[in-house]
RNA sequence: GGCUGGGUAGCUCAGCUGGUGAGAGCGCACGACUCAUAAUCGUGAGGUCGAGGGUUCGAUCCCCUCCCCAGCUACCA
């Protein structure tokens, strides 16, 4: 079986999971789902980003000791996704010991290369850097920040000039391979938009950057003592980015999260460090790449971009509630194009909801379920469905493998929008032959057989193919249809045979709002 | 400022290397049907394909200029 071992960015702990968060993590356990019934061995990685001068300041604000401040932040996320049936295999931390042995471990890795490396070329080297310091961030200013001599953000304070003593990572040594990497791979970065980017950054050149931190100590130490002595903290990125290499260091999952993973999610907003910065350090330490890269755009709320003072216009528990995990999941993933940014509203949510979930799909399967307890006593007939719809419906999944398997990959709201013309096309077919008229007359019992096969083998189609974006429901839509077991376990690449099944017609799967529930 | 990607029906967007009448979904209007969650099916409304110019027998799709929007322009993550 073909492994796919996907993993999502661990998330920054300092602060509540937001909209933004949820928009990914889903995303990416959807691209796991599909994975799973397209047969390959999943792994699907998660965690959170814990060490860094944000968090310990948060924590300090908060009055508590940092591991104990990321612990309840990590208990808030696992709720969340629990919430959200995210699905994943493993949640790595990087406060855990095994995560902090295992970055040092590959620090001592890069080392162990630079042995045999001229010192003007080895990876890990000292250097002093000066820059102008902004005590209200807390952090260096590039000159593009800088505005008449003081931070932008701080206009009333001075910078101070600083010097620091860091360890340094030879970027600037890796521009070209990189730029290899990206010609050899084309579709080692997607979408399109973010690789241009991205190439235009290695056209201009790296500069080195700083792999250590002199100013806090919440982090992993880095391996090595300067030369005067000091040991410093690393700097965050060089902790976090390898916790995907990392995770294979936790036990019982050396196989599952066997290093080089298949696929990084992540939002575009880090895509420098996952696109350039990350497949830097794997060369500078000999490891594989990860195949690929995908980076999704952002979600805003009512138009306005996503921002800490916006998040509390939108808890996530109630978007939750107000449809269901399902309706909102299938919300997020319809409405915001995984290659692209989306806006979020309640408008649109009931729009899609009744439109593409109660009215199409939803009605779809109560009127023929109806149907085949109606004529057919529940019982679906054995015979074929009809050639020409199926014809159609399988030049529609081939569209949505291709979004998640193939070239059009990750794309799920077209894989949504295929699995929708499936459903549109049934109730067309429907209306096309007439069942009810066909009940009425026993000379047209073959006819109607066919036509109700039909119609049940497009609903175990629609459920089979929605149930990674929407488990539950389409785990109720395949036992209302009699399908046996776990519709999670339905491979999307062979036909569902569905004579012989008992329907049971239940309450509506997706009830419209102002109905109520369970008529 | 530089670079990248966009500006197509009320809304969200498809339109590969230029060519018979510019599309989909939603929304809207009218009609049909009754199996169904007042759902469904059909029809329609006719949008200067951002603006101007150019190349061409012919351009939404090629070139130039301009306007507008978004992103990137490196050590907060």
């Amino acid at each position: 079986m073909p492994r796919f071992f996907l993993t999502t960015a661990i998330d920054y702990a300092n602060g509540e999971p937001h909209l933004g968060h949820a928009l990914e993590k889903i995303g990416a356990d959807t691209i796991a789902r599909f994975h799973r019934q397209l047969g390959y061995d999943v792994h699907l990685l998660i965690g959170m980003d814990e060490h860094g001068q944000k968090v310990a300041q948060t924590a300090e604000k908060e009055g508590v000791p940092p591991q104990q401040f990321v612990d309840g932040i990590a208990d808030l996320f696992q709720a969340m996704w629990a919430r959200l049936g995210v699905a994943y295999d493993q949640f790595i931390r990087t406060t855990s010991p095994e995560h902090k042995a295992a970055v040092a471990r590959l620090i001592e890795q890069i080392f162990a290369a630079d042995v045999s490396l001229p010192e003007p070329q080895r990876n890990f080297y000292e250097r002093s850097y000066t820059g102008m310091y902004c005590v209200g961030c807390e952090s260096f200013k590039q000159p593009a920040d800088i505005v008449e001599g003081k931070c932008a953000v701080h206009p009333t304070r001075t910078l101070e000039e600083v010097t620091e003593h860091n360890w340094f990572f030879r970027l600037s040594a890796y521009t070209g391979r990189l730029k290899q990497l990206f010609a050899d791979h084309p579709r080692f970065l997607e979408p399109e938009s973010r690789r241009n980017e991205i190439l235009q950054l290695l056209e201009q050149g790296l500069d080195d950057i700083s792999a250590s931190r002199s100013r806090f100590d919440w982090g992993v130490p880095f391996p090595r003592p300067l030369s005067n002595g000091d040991t410093q903290t690393m700097y965050v990125w060089f902790d976090a980015l390898p916790n995907y290499w990392t995770a294979c260091f936790f036990p019982g999952y050396a196989d599952k999260a066997a290093w080089p993973a298949n696929l990084h999610v992540i939002g575009k907003d880090i895509t420098r460090f996952h696109a350039v910065i990350w497949p830097a350090m794997l060369m500078a330490a000999g490891e594989p790449l990860p195949a690929q890269v995908w980076a999704h755009g952002f979600i805003s709320l009512g138009g306005e971009r996503f921002s800490k003072s916006a998040g509390v216009k939108l808890q996530l528990a109630e978007a939750v509630d107000r449809y269901g995990v399902d309706a909102f999941r299938y919300y997020l993933l319809r409405d915001v194009p995984f290659d692209g940014d989306g806006n979020f509203s309640w408008e649109r949510f009931e729009e899609v909801y009744n439109s593409d979930l109660a009215n199409t799909l939803g009605n779809l399967g109560s009127r023929s379920i109806a149907m085949i307890e109606k004529y057919r006593a529940g019982v679906v007939p054995a015979a074929a469905p009809d050639a020409e719809l199926f014809a159609a419906h399988d030049a529609s999944l081939v569209q949505a493998r291709a979004a998640v398997d193939g070239d059009r990959r990750y794309r799920p709201h077209e894989v949504i929008g295929a699995l929708m013309d499936v459903a549109r096309r049934t109730n067309e077919y429907i209306q096309r032959t007439q069942p009810w008229v066909l009940a009425k007359d026993p000379a047209h019992a073959a006819q109607l057989d066919s036509v109700l096969v039909t119609l049940e083998a497009s609903l175990a189609t629609c459920a089979a193919w929605l149930a990674p974006v929407m488990p539950e429901k389409m785990q109720a839509l395949w036992a209302q249809l009699g399908g046996a077991g776990d519709v999670a376990r339905a491979r999307l690449d062979q036909r569902i045979d569905v004579a012989g099944w008992t329907v049971t017609k239940g309450a509506p799967l997706f009830p419209k709002p102002d109905a109520p529930p369970g008529a």
